[in-house]
Order: C-alpha cells, then structure tokens, then sequence
DNA sequence: ATGAAAGCGCTAACAT
DNA sequence: ATGTTAGCGCTTTCAT
C-alpha cells in the first residue's frame, strides 16, 4: 500500500509538498508542472491517504456516529437513509450503532467512539440515554446532535412536529364524525411521546373533546406494547372509543390484532390511524392510515447541524418545517351509526 | 483528554512500561506494585488509549464494515444483530454500510473503509457485487467473508441452507395436497436466487412433480417484484397454481396484495409460503405462513470467521447447520377441492 | 523489572 | 515554489 513517501519519491518532491497538493491546499502555490507530477504517481500509486495517520496529526476522523433505538422499527429506516446521503455529500463515514447492542455497556460503547478519537460527533435518535451519560458528553464537549428529541440539557436538536402530525390524525378522525377517541401512546418518559400527547390533546381541545384517561394507554412504541395498551383500554368500562389514534407504526399492528381478535372489525365499528408511514401499512388487515413525517428530511438536517457544530458553529434547535402528510388507506371510516 | 503520557507521568513510570501494563502484556513482568501504581493513575485521569494512534502503529482497527444490500429488507435484521453482538464480544466496532449509500461509487466507498486503514476487514452480505471489485479485494489480501453467499472467487463464505429451506417450504405445500405450486424467485442472478430454487426443484422432482416455467417469475427481492411477479404468473393462461412459494418476505407482501385485488382468496383459493420470518408476517392479510432461517447464528458465525481470517488463519466455508423452522400460519391450506 | 529510542504516515509551521 | 522539521500517541525492540 503506497504512502505519501512513495508519491513524493516518485514525483521527485518532498512529502510536505506532495501532501499540499493532495489536499488541494490552495495557500501556498505550486507549479503546475510539480502538481501534474504528483497527481500522476498518485494515481499511478494507487495512493490513498492512511485515515489513522492523518487523524492523528489533525484530531479529526471524518466520521460520525449515528446511535439508533432499534434497527427493527421500521420508522427509522428513512431517518438513516437521510442520515447516509447527507453524511457521503459531506465526506463523512457514519457508524450506525443500534442501542440494542449497548444497552449493557453504553459507557464502553461511547468510550470506543469518543475518547478514543474514533468519532468527530454523535448523532443521538436513542431517546432513553441515561442522563449521566448525557451530561458527560456534555462535560467533554464532544459535538452531539439529539435526533427526533428535545431534551433539556441537550444544546442542539432536531425534530420534526410530532405534535402537529399527532393533532393532524385525531383531527381527521374529528372530521369523520368521531368523538370518542382513544390514544395509545408512545414510551413514557420520551420527548416525542410527550410531544404527540400534546397534538392529541391539542386537537381534541380544540373541538371542545375531554382527553379521557381512560381511553389512553401506552404502547412503548413496541408492537407486545400495543397489544397491552389496547387490550387495556378495552378492558376499562364504559363507553368505548370509536377511533383510535396509536403513536406508532409498530404499536398499530399489536393493537390491531387484538382489535381483530375480539371481533371488533376495523373500520366498521372502530377506526385507526397510526404515526409512521412505511410499505407495510399497505399489507396490514386492513391497511392502514398513517401520518408521514418528513423523517428523511430530519437525518438529512440533523448531520447538516453536527457538521456545523464540529466546525465551531452555534449550535441550534431545529423543527423541521415540511408538513405531515395523512396518508389515508383503509383503517378509518366514520363512526358506527349506533 | 488524557495520553499514555500522562498517565506514565503519574505513575512515574516511562510511557512503554504503561503501555505494556494497560495492553495487558503478560511476556515481560512488572512488579506488582508498580502495576498497581499504573492501573490507578490510569483509571483516575481516565485514560484511553487513542485509537488512532494505536491503529498507526499497530495497523490494526478493530473494527470491521458489514455491507447490506438494504436495511428496508427486514430479512436482514437479524443478522445485523447477530454480527453486532458477536462483533461485540470480539472487541471488535461494526461500520454498517447499506449498499444503496454507495451504488454509484462503490469503488469510493470501499477505498475509504480498507485502503485508507479503517477496516480490518469485510462482511460482504451484499449479493450484487460487482466481479472487478471482488477480485481488486482478493488481489489486495483484503479479508474478507461473504454472508449469504457462495462466490466462486470468495475465498470464504457463511451461508445458511437456503435449498433446504426451500425445499421444506414446498414440501409442506405438497403434503397438504398441493400438485400446481407456483415460485416467485428472488433477484436473477444471485446466489440466493439459485439456492432457492434449486430447493423448489429439488421437493417438486421428489414427488414427480414438474418445475413448469409458466408459474415462476422472478420477484427480485421487493415488494414491487413481487406484484409483478405474481400479476405476470397469472396472466399466464392454462391452469392457475394453487399454492405459491415466494422466496423472501418483501415479495410475498406484494404477491399477497395482487392475490387480493384478483379476488382470489388465501389460503381459500390459493395457498402462499415466504421465506424469511419477521413479526410482520403475524399482521398481512392473513396472517403468513414463512419459513424462518437461522440469520442470526449466520452473522455471529460470519464475523467469527472473519477474525480468523484476520488473524492468519485459513478461511473456510461454512453452512449453517440449523434446520430452517416452518412458522405456520393462516395463508396455507389444502387447496380447493375443485 | 524498567527505560530509551525509533518510527508508524501524515500535516503544518516555518525556513529558504 | 519547495523543502526542513517536528510531532500527533502509541507500540515494540533492544539495552540496562
């Protein structure tokens, strides 16, 4: 494997020289003639320069890490595609690290990535870190983007508006004739689920609707979790929801299934839409209405914002503004006419 | 952050004797207290070896890149899983690179991870490489180990027993008195394509049945090929197959779909078996009968191979022992009693 | 049992 | 316009 010695050689130049013109310096001059020299033995070469040399002489390593909850909720899929084409425009590698992997030793993992210098930024979508860790990252001063969640002591985010695509679904179910609304919601204690019972109430409120806490439950952004939260809400007396708004794709398909178990026929006696927009709600019993969120957008903004922040610019809080999208397939019809 | 240095300082040690200490170097001894002299000053600062720095001299990564095809192809799940947790146990630190990030500069992308010293070595699960590229690694001693494939230039190889779980799958259609089986096929040309089908030929000629070519299209792995596989199946005129064996999950959601526009009833009317098990084959309509494979011990196997081959050690191939688990559900049924 | 010294491949400040 | 030099932080051979 070539190194900058052997272009420098080849080229009849000195190694400081060779690496100027590989890096495309533009500070110092260089005649023509030597710079043809030198891109010519490099591409003779073969040369690449040795990212481990390189980042031990200039502290960066072109790479990030992005930390995702779990590779098997599909709502993220569109979230790393954001992140990947964003991250190869601006010459960076990313590490995708699934929480899953680290659950036991977050340190560890953290460790590796940051204090071994393997990382220039992290790009956190994982909305359950501690907050010990959080606040070490802080101490550190390692460039840190929260993805999909606000959190205090967090100094940069992006998001997008669950709250306006949460308050979109229950409106639509409004606008079908509904008033009887159930929520299963996201994981307690997480921004987005704390966000998206905003939309809901918002919603709700503004058509004079009560928010019955007995008509909520929540699903962990799990489908096990949807199953529990329907069967939950079913189970309390009373009146039950006509429609049923759940905070995410993977929860909708447990609480259909008991729906569908207990008889209860989707959209006929109850309707339900679901936040997260993915091929599968075309292949569910029935297919399924969903909000999409502009979530490529999202990973596309979140590495633009740690770029800037690895390059010493403020950091920021970001909403991205693209609307939701209902996405109407056919879980929601009006209500029974009792 | 803290160096080698520092920590030698502190110990008042020189920096070799910390490095020999905290690498855990057992071929020269160290007095016991003076050990214990290193380990504490080590741990108050801190201190973690720069891994830039220790890759610089070593050579060495530790960290491996695993290429998919695409992340949106859950088949895939859990052998990301399965690589991450053994990775894990190795020491080593796993780049996930989906192929789409890098069709259109595969050459770049793969430069970036091996020539520039990033990557230790290559888990390749990605069936459409190109040939130029596979030989360009060879030629350069890249280790490397294909995952869910056999190459006749792959010097290593982990795949799991796609015939047999082929064969298994159509078996079960025949034994549940099926004689007209229909075959949507994976992405022509690949290796897994070719295992599976050879699986199907094999069941059908052990009943004397025939692989009739009418009722087989290739369903390329998506779920768009796998309407369209199935649309092209059943343009074709003569009598209609009962049953069909669709050779990954994402096809058999599109498959489904076109079988429910025809108003052709499953498991009523026609009979569907996908490979590939995945929590969402408990939500279509209805309900999927698959044919799970073991993915999960492929990846922990893959990355094991892997650090023997990057430690010298001869390569190999290997098939994953593990019968294929048939996931019974409600898209099967004898066929018609016409 | 410990230390001295060299060097991995690169970049960047400085000298010419 | 080009070269000299030093050093990033670590490992490893050799010397004591």
């Amino acid at each position: 494997m070539a190194s900058l010695k052997d272009v420098a050689r080849l080229a009849n130049v000195d190694a400081s020289t060779a690496s100027r013109v590989l890096r495309g310096d533009t500070r110092q001059a260089v005649r023509p003639e030597t710079r043809e020299r030198i891109l010519r033995a490099a591409a003779e070469l073969g040369y690449r320069p040795n990212a481990s040399a390189r980042s031990l002489r200039t502290r960066r390593s072109d790479t990030i890490a992005l930390i995702v909850p779990d590779i098997d909720n599909v709502a993220f899929h569109a979230v790393i595609a954001g992140v990947e084409t964003r991250a190869a425009e601006l010459g960076y590698l990313v590490f995708l690290v699934d929480s899953r992997a680290i659950r036991d030793n977050e340190e560890d993992v953290y460790g590796r990535l940051i204090a071994e210098g393997r990382v220039d930024g992290l790009l956190i979508a994982y909305a359950r870190m501690t907050d010990p860790l959080a606040s070490q990252l802080q101490r550190r001063h390692v460039p840190v983007v929260f993805v999909n969640r606000r959190a205090e002591q967090a100094p940069a985010s992006v998001v997008v508006d669950d709250a306006e695509g949460s308050a979109q679904a229950v409106e639509y179910l409004i606008g079908l004739g509904h008033r009887r609304i159930g929520f299963v919601a996201g994981a307690a204690g997480t921004d987005t689920a704390r966000r998206r019972e905003e939309g809901v109430r918002r919603a709700l409120a503004r058509h004079g609707l009560a928010f019955e806490s007995r008509w909520v439950a929540e699903g962990r952004y799990t489908e096990a979790g949807g199953r529990e939260a329907m069967t939950r809400i079913l189970a309390n007396g009373g009146e039950r929801p006509t429609a049923f708004y759940v905070a995410n794709l993977l929860s909708a398909l447990g609480a259909l299934a008991v729906l569908r178990e207990r008889g209860l026929r989707v959209p006929d006696d109850v309707s339900v839409v679901a936040m997260d927009e993915h091929v599968i709600a075309n292949h569910t019993q029935p297919p399924l209405t969903t909000v999409a969120m502009p979530l490529g957008r999202m990973g596309e903004e979140s590495v633009q914002l740690l770029h800037r922040i690895i390059q010493h610019e403020p950091p920021d809080h970001i909403v991205i503004p693209d609307p939701p999208q209902l996405v109407i397939r056919a879980s929601t019809a009006p209500p029974p006419t009792a």
